[in-house]
DNA sequence: AAATATGTTTAGGCAGACCTAAATAATAAT
DNA sequence: ATTATTATTTAGGTCTGCCTAAACATATTT
């Protein structure tokens, strides 16, 4: 612990935060292995740099347990994620970037991009509660709401759905979806389940009049959604 | 030498090539001292530095006579200033960035952006020939034309100028110059040069009236100008 | 032609951010 | 209660991009 807050961070250091950010919102600290898996790079620099944000105070470590974010980083992270996801909103709405190319694009810029022209872009958009993928936008003094939603993989079969959000990491999924209809916004119905991690068959609505589909637990892992009243 | 093209380069390594390609302008070839000073490190970090850019084939070099680009060094120089200057654009003209900032955050955007995302920009703008500061952007093709410019403390005095572009490194000095209403576009008039590099007094032309002016040789050094008729 | 000044390069170091391979700790299986 | 599996950390190494101090070249004076 070194630093109370918001000297200027290194973009690895920026992605490292954001990482644990997201890991750690399913209540338990994030496993070094983890964070490795998801910043694809090997558990041994993972441990690496631990050692470095904590001593820099952003991340508390316990040796075998896992590491949780400060104040001090989880406001580091919340800054960031501001910053991805508005960009991620500019880029999309203003410049018209397709959808499964904006997040590997806000990825880059995120580090680069000063607080006020984030803001100047924020302001253009007419401050956005959520980015293209359903994520919600942290406020600029840091408060989220992230609400828990259910995957349609753990979705039960017969209520309709809304969905609300979808990974943004990965652009053929993200392309593969958009054709499907699944996107933030659209209803589905979930018609079948099959068993042993079989196909989902699921009724997507659609303005010209919706279609049936079928997909992967894999894939419907990655897509979240609400209950709809009927 | 080893690769002949357009491989992505690192942020540093971009910045070398901006500041080779801008030295080099005025014919001789770039020395390490005045790298060394533009990029605000130590001579003996660019003698090492210029030994892998000479390896990648970017720049030629010989020992104690200074550096050049190669083509595949002036494209990869020209990318990046095409970069930075429709970024610039674009930040003042759609984002309204001040004039005084743009050079400094387009400095980091520069390394990030996407290829892609620029050529967007340059499309919202409708293709601009230059950049806020009056510098010309390079085409996608790499194509630039560097007009050779005199500066107000080489001109001299009685002539009607036009300014044309105007050095934007220094933040401070844009803004004041902006105050004395001396930007690319505006008409100038040399009324007295004292000697011994004392003060340039000129009249300035502006919408509502004009007014008289006095700058000093340095600042005068970064204001290039072409004759105007009258 | 020798002496001085200036500019450039080499030598040796350091921090950030990664790597592989080997050691160690925690957890699960027998 | 061992044994095996899996997760984590340490040890040792690489590459990039910077640093200072010292050595070496070139240019300029005298």
């Amino acid at each position: 612990m070194t630093q109370p807050s918001a000297q200027p961070l290194s973009g690895p250091v920026e992605d490292y935060l954001k990482a644990i950010y997201d890991l750690e919102r399913v209540g338990e600290p994030a496993a070094t292995n983890d964070i490795a898996l998801r910043l694809a790079i090997s558990p041994a620099s993972v441990s690496g740099m631990v050692r470095r944000l904590a001593d820099q105070g952003l991340i508390t470590h316990e040796p075998y347990r896992g590491v949780r974010l400060t104040s001090g980083g989880r406001h580091a992270a919340l800054r960031t994620l501001r910053r991805h996801r508005i960009l991620e909103c500019y880029l999309t709405e203003v410049l018209g970037l397709p959808w499964d190319r904006v997040h590997e694009e806000a990825e880059r810029l995120e580090h680069a991009a000063s607080e006020d022209l984030i803001e100047r872009m924020a302001v253009a958009l007419g401050d956005p509660k959520q980015d293209p993928h359903g994520a919600p936008i942290p406020t600029r003094d840091g408060r989220v709401e992230e609400m828990t939603l259910i995957t349609l993989a753990g979705a039960s079969a017969g209520e309709r759905q809304r969905v609300r959000r979808v990974q943004d990491e990965d652009a053929e999924r993200l392309r593969y979806l958009a054709e499907l209809g699944i996107r933030p916004g659209a209803l589905v119905r979930i018609l079948d389940k099959a068993p042993f991690d079989g196909p989902i068959t699921l009724w997507v609505d659609a303005p010209g009049g919706g279609a049936t589909r079928a997909i992967g637990v894999g894939l419907a892992a990655q897509v979240f959604v609400e209950g709809a009243a009927e």
